[in-house]
DNA sequence: TTGTATGCGTTATCAA
DNA sequence: TTGATAACGCATACAA
């Protein structure tokens, strides 16, 4: 019978004790190099790995952490490898929860990760505001990027909507466009809503009337919109801000259409449309991308901060959006 | 001093003894009504969670799986899906281990779930055998998507790539394409090899003759080979078949920079090209695509099924291609 | 249906 | 530098 592949195992098989094995893991610098060495051949002969469920017990933190969010487009992907980048630069491990905004879907996770005594979560969209505070009640340090909701108790990291918003109007009206009309993303959604103030205020520095029609972020929100206000009315317009690049898709096939081109007779221009989303053909009149990489890694910054110990109030970090051409 | 929040704490609260608040929480129905309802009083009151990581101690099993692999492309998000969603249907939680086909990250990913007692482990691009055999040594129940090397000890799934490439160029012949040029994607690939075998098999019962240019799944990979061959050359080439979407857009790029005109000049059609690589102007003259979200839900399903204990030797889940049009 | 005793593998603490 | 002991929270086996 071989010994087993524990702690105890591998003593037996060093000739020591189980915390000269432990010590090994833990703080090799405090053994003797003979016992240093002792251990380490039977940890190898033994195939020895440390169970960190013990570990987890007995000092009630895991080694992981937590996404929840909804990673449905390419902007979601980027803020998660950001995620993961600095998650595994920290020697974490990282569970991957796709609630898909649906409320009882994200509960699920939480209570599981909860369970797993998981060291923090980054959170991002959810539009419910008592998993959030399950979250709070639990003490898990958590950080929330890209929040849907405003007033939320924890560390926040966001992208400057606004800002992005006036610049891309100020921008597009420097070229000369004057009937710029701001199409799809779903109302009240604060990010969404704070482009949109951007937008309308440029708008009015500049004595132009705001237009705007509201939706989701679906292609099919940029195409329907987009068909709806070139048939019922004649409209001077001639630029459109897609809400990302998704609804800029839709409208450039609403276009395609209605026989309608893009520069020419309309422009597109759009926010965090990704290098995926469009061809050689159809470069945008211009392109608000959020900084979604660093959102992540300033995320998980944030959170392992937390975990060590920081415990002043919710902060928000609020990075800019980027004019990117392509 | 308020009561711990385990299982010793809930069961002091609710009158019973710890054993009746385990009970609760595994076996709920062999509780009397009353002990039932007292429990969960307290469970609630207390904001009681079971720790995992005890039970994972204490049974060897953690309530855990994992995803290893290199998600670059859209393709693999979409296995990345089927994996998840059918992770969350069984009810277990899931690591995402990105490994970048780094060896050294892919082993640090397999250390740190080793000590964590994951159940098991879907494993996608792993160039490296020896990473493999850690996983066979300690007995982790893994399943590989898609190998880029045969001759693995473990359950595959992964598309007929052999078949897709034969089928697809049968489908470019039977639309009157002649000269048929195979570009782009990585030497050596199992998976590659296999769809050029089919490529080439095709071309040959037609009396045609195959042209290959490998190189990568890149987008510059795409552009570098279609410029050189119409540079170099005067070809006769009527169509190109691209590796994958990436390597697809390139070759879009170069014949739009060399003055040709797809699909009049020159037709290109692909593997794998996803719905967000392209755009309305110019559909692709063929598209076979692997069913990515079923290669991810059939891993999990095999995976599990290994986890219940089934002993099998290794299975070989082969699925179909798609022939899709935009 | 409920309860008691025991041990899972590890590490903090204290002692040597 | 090393070791003995106790404790982390839970569920299995058994007894009542």
């Amino acid at each position: 019978m071989k010994p087993k592949s524990n702690i105890k195992g591998v003593a037996k098989a060093a000739g020591v004790s189980p915390m000269t094995v432990s010590r090994y893991f833990n703080h090799p610098n405090k053994l003797s190099p003979e016992s240093l060495e002792r251990v380490e051949a039977a940890v190898k002969t033994l195939n020895y790995v440390p169970n960190n469920a013990a570990r987890t017990l007995l000092r009630g933190n895991s080694g992981t952490l937590a996404f929840i969010g909804h990673v449905a487009h390419h902007f979601d992907y980027t803020i998660l490898r950001g995620i993961e980048d600095h998650v595994y630069e920290c020697n974490y491990l990282l569970f991957l929860c796709n609630a898909d905004s649906a409320r009882k879907k994200e509960r699920h996770f939480i209570t599981g990760l909860l369970k797993q005594r998981v060291d923090g979560i980054i959170l991002n969209p959810s539009y419910n505001r008592d998993n959030l505070l399950v979250l709070a009640e639990h003490h898990v340090p958590t950080v929330v990027v890209d929040p849907k909701l405003p007033d939320i108790p924890f560390d926040v990291v966001r992208g400057d909507s606004y800002e992005a918003g006036y610049d891309l109007t100020k921008t597009l009206l420097g070229k000369g466009f004057k009937r710029i009309a701001f199409i799809g993303g779903p109302k009240g959604v604060t990010s969404l809503e704070q482009r949109l103030g951007g937008y309308t205020t440029a708008m009015k520095e500049a004595s132009a009337t705001p237009i705007t029609q509201l939706g989701d972020y679906s292609r099919e929100s940029g195409f329907n919109i987009t068909t709806q206000l070139f048939s019922s009315r004649s409209p001077k317009i001639d630029c459109l801000i897609a809400a990302n690049g998704l609804v800029a898709r839709g409208i450039l096939m609403a276009l395609n259409t209605l026989g309608l081109n893009h520069p020419n007779d309309v422009a597109v221009a759009a926010f965090d449309a990704t290098e995926e989303y469009f061809g050689l053909e159809t470069p945008l009149a211009a392109n608000m991308v959020q900084p979604a990489y660093d959102l992540g890694q300033c995320a998980t910054q944030l959170l392992i901060e937390r975990i060590q110990g920081f415990d002043g109030p919710p902060r928000e970090k609020v990075l800019p959006f980027k004019l990117v051409t392509f």
